[in-house]
DNA sequence: CAACAAATGTCAGGGAGTTGTAAGCGGAGT
DNA sequence: ACTCCGCTTACAACTCCCTGACATTTGTTG
């Protein structure tokens, strides 16, 4: 039986170890720190729930699914009042075993909650200053970063050259005017934000600025 | 049945707000941000899954159980591959609703004290103060070790040296300017943290500082 | 208390990547 | 057809970051 999950869920493109005492788990859990465990109720040695209450109490944060042949209604409250994640009788489908340690992994990264800024198939987070336009991820410069993410703020509406050099720049006085330091990082910007994909995304006004919005036909 | 529903779950300590259609439900989520979403499969206007799947796309924190009567194995893989968290199927028991609601909503709340910190294959304990990697572990100093914490932290985001400086060395006027070694720090860390292994999880943002997440192609 | 080891801080050089400058080209509008 | 305005390329200068070596501090042991 646990063989055959093992080999199953190895399949779902995971690491897997097995422990097939309540003592050998409890001892795998703090060397591995796995992201989730798959516990059957029965064990011998230590029951089940007794090892998923000392995994709580110690507030490791590791997922749990309760895999077991205790299945009736009372059995899952308990299991899951006492702290796992999900629960699942025997008999069980395969793929439905995967589907749910996928929603619960899915979950175990979610780095709280992400500023983003969406137009289209664009993605800017702030907080960890990347862009990505359909998962594909843009490797922009500061200055790159700054000047899409001024343009983001502004969705759909225009920006003057002036407005860029006093919010982007930040310089009011200089020796050559920055027009031209600002056509140059909009054609670098350009470059690896629009060139590879098909809809374009910056669009120039001619006589006024530049504008970021989603293409209307 | 919405109302058995909502009554019973108000018992359960919660406050619930209801959408008889598809679309009222799109709209109530943008408006009150829920922390848990139940969600009927057979809703008029708009398909069940659709709304998952555009509540997905917008990255929006939101638990999703889905309560349905399509209970065939299919229809769960189905669902819980387009996001859900949880699915359970009709006929239901009432104490088993409850108790898995409750099992999602535990997890919202509980990032502030966690024991145990991770990222990718890194593993932070800090009761212990020890940091390992794949089972190996890192034999950090002191200020490596709150340098590698703090970077935990605030893992996906960020990090200036102006933060580093106040929250990890706590000083916050001297002689030497402090950039140097937080620089010279990094360094030591990285030997330590990245260098032995394949994915790097410190990457350096130019001009802004430091973070410490799992590299996305 | 001296001597040592480990950890942390200081300094300076080098290199990669980013940004600014200038000049020529091309296309839209008049 | 002429004139601007914006786009592009190439080059130069600079900023920022990394790193090795040395200095200082801290803590440990005989």
């Amino acid at each position: 039986m646990a063989d055959a999950l093992v080999s199953g869920i190895k399949a779902g493109g995971y690491d897997v170890s097995v422990a097939r005492t309540g003592e050998e788990g409890f001892f795998l859990v703090h060397k591995l720190f796995p992201q989730l465990l798959v516990l059957d109720l029965n064990l011998p040695q230590r029951g089940g729930l007794e090892i998923l209450r000392q995994i709580r109490a110690q507030s490791l944060d590791i997922r749990i699914l309760i895999l077991t042949s205790n299945n009736s209604p009372e059995d899952r409250v308990a299991g899951l009042n006492a702290g796992a994640d999900d629960y699942l009788g025997k008999p069980f489908s395969f793929p439905e075993l995967l589907a749910r340690i996928g929603a619960l992994l899915r979950r175990a990264q979610a780095p709280a909650t992400a500023a983003l800024l969406r137009i289209a198939d664009l993605a800017l987070d702030t907080e960890s200053r990347t862009a990505s336009r359909s998962d594909v991820r843009l490797d922009l410069t500061t200055r790159e970063f700054d000047l899409l993410l001024y343009l983001a703020e502004n969705q759909g509406r225009a920006v003057s050259r002036e407005m860029l050099a006093k919010d982007v720049w930040k310089e009011n006085s200089r020796f050559t005017p920055l027009d031209n330091v600002i056509d140059v990082q909009m054609t670098r910007l350009r470059r690896k934000l629009d060139d590879p994909f098909a809809v374009k995304l910056l669009q120039t006004i001619r006589g006024v600025g530049f504008i970021l919005q989603e293409p209307k036909p």
